[in-house]
DNA sequence: AAGTTATTTGACTATTCAGTCAAATTTATA
DNA sequence: TATAAATTTGACTGAATAGTCAAATAACTT
């Protein structure tokens, strides 16, 4: 009985997540999503009750869509060193993407999004605030195995040492995005964040 | 000859630099900015052509009122160490002070405007790649002090040992933006950055 | 085919937005 | 006091904005 869902939730989501990733927040309109979406106003807010609701949708998508990447990046099954280097590739591989079909570098949508609206939707940067969590977690995991093998300080406070990281990764990006230029991310950005993270020159230039 | 200059350029832009930067780009309006500055908008638009080139404007007048800070914090007769120490402190007052006045965390307001507009004012980026040059200029030149004690490895390369220092810098500013928390800054950002600036542990502890 | 339900539509507000402009006003100089 | 020049004003425009809603439609079940 009734009518079966479409995929216009979905398609919502997509394109309000490009958009407003690729440009802006307050820069994205309704009508312009709905227009690249080709779906009408009304059915826009059938499915979302406001715009910063469906804001707070899409990031939350594509956190979702994130998740197998980071699960597979950080595989305990992968040395601990190599976990790093395959997460900034992954990251520079999509913003060199992004950069080529949108002729703009486009940094991290979540940080982008959470700076922008930080002071007007409190429901936005709590849920940045968790996403920021859950991704140090995979930060914290990997730290604790170097402890184990021996690769990092015994001493490393790994909360600490994450939440470095992740202020480094999430700095680059940002500068990556207002630069509109990648060298950096490509040559530096790899050895800089093993030096951080407190690896040892040999270990670092054993290229694993 | 003529009528004097009055201070209503000045009074625009002290009043759209703190509206952006406690807000954002997008959702401050001219009208906004006016009614906060007692300005009526026909004088906005004799001052400004547009919206953007306001940016523009109280972006560059706030780093030439943050240069005279910069000089002294690295003034070369401080101790290397101590003008990088110092710089945290600034910025963490800074930050903390408006905290309290405004009831958020408002981070960077270089690298939020930027982010915001990246990919729309060709211009504003400009600008604040310029920004960004000039500020790493100063991180350059204690790095190359800290070369000359030996305070630091001698192989230090100091144009990417001053951008990783940069990035750290604006990712902190901008998780505690998001997060509105300043723990961080307050009690880890200085030992951190002095591990990734390479100084050794005896003379960190030193409480220099 | 009839009934049920979610989905889609398009026309509709009311507000806010950036930007315009000619006229009025202020303040300085000569 | 007359003149000159910058400054200020307020009313104006036209477009874009987020959001509303009743009616129409599509697709599924029985």
């Amino acid at each position: 009985m009734g009518r079966a869902p479409t995929n216009t939730k979905l398609k919502l989501l997509e394109t309000a997540h490009e958009l407003i990733w690729r440009n802006s927040y307050g820069s994205v309109s309704v009508d312009g999503i709905c227009d690249k979406a080709n779906v009408k106003k009304g059915s826009f807010y059938h499915y979302f009750p406001s715009k910063a609701d469906l804001a707070i949708a899409a990031i939350e998508w594509w956190m979702q869509n994130t998740i197998p990447y980071l699960d597979e990046i950080f595989s305990p099954s992968r040395h601990p060193i190599d976990r790093f280097t395959t997460l900034i590739d992954f990251i520079y591989e999509k913003q060199e993407d992004m950069r080529i079909e949108y002729g703009h570098v486009c940094g991290c949508p979540f940080i982008s999004i959470g700076s922008e609206l930080a002071a007007q939707e409190e429901k936005i940067c709590q849920k940045i605030a968790d996403i920021t969590k859950q991704k140090m977690s995979y930060f914290e995991n990997a730290l604790r195995d170097m402890i184990a093998m021996g690769l990092i300080d015994q001493n490393t406070d790994v909360i600490l040492k994450a939440e470095e990281i992740y202020a480094f990764i999430t700095g680059n990006l940002m500068l990556a995005r207002i630069k509109n230029d990648l060298k950096f991310m490509k040559t530096s950005l790899k050895p800089s964040l093993l030096t951080l993270i407190g690896v040892e020159r040999t270990t670092e230039t054993l290229n694993i």
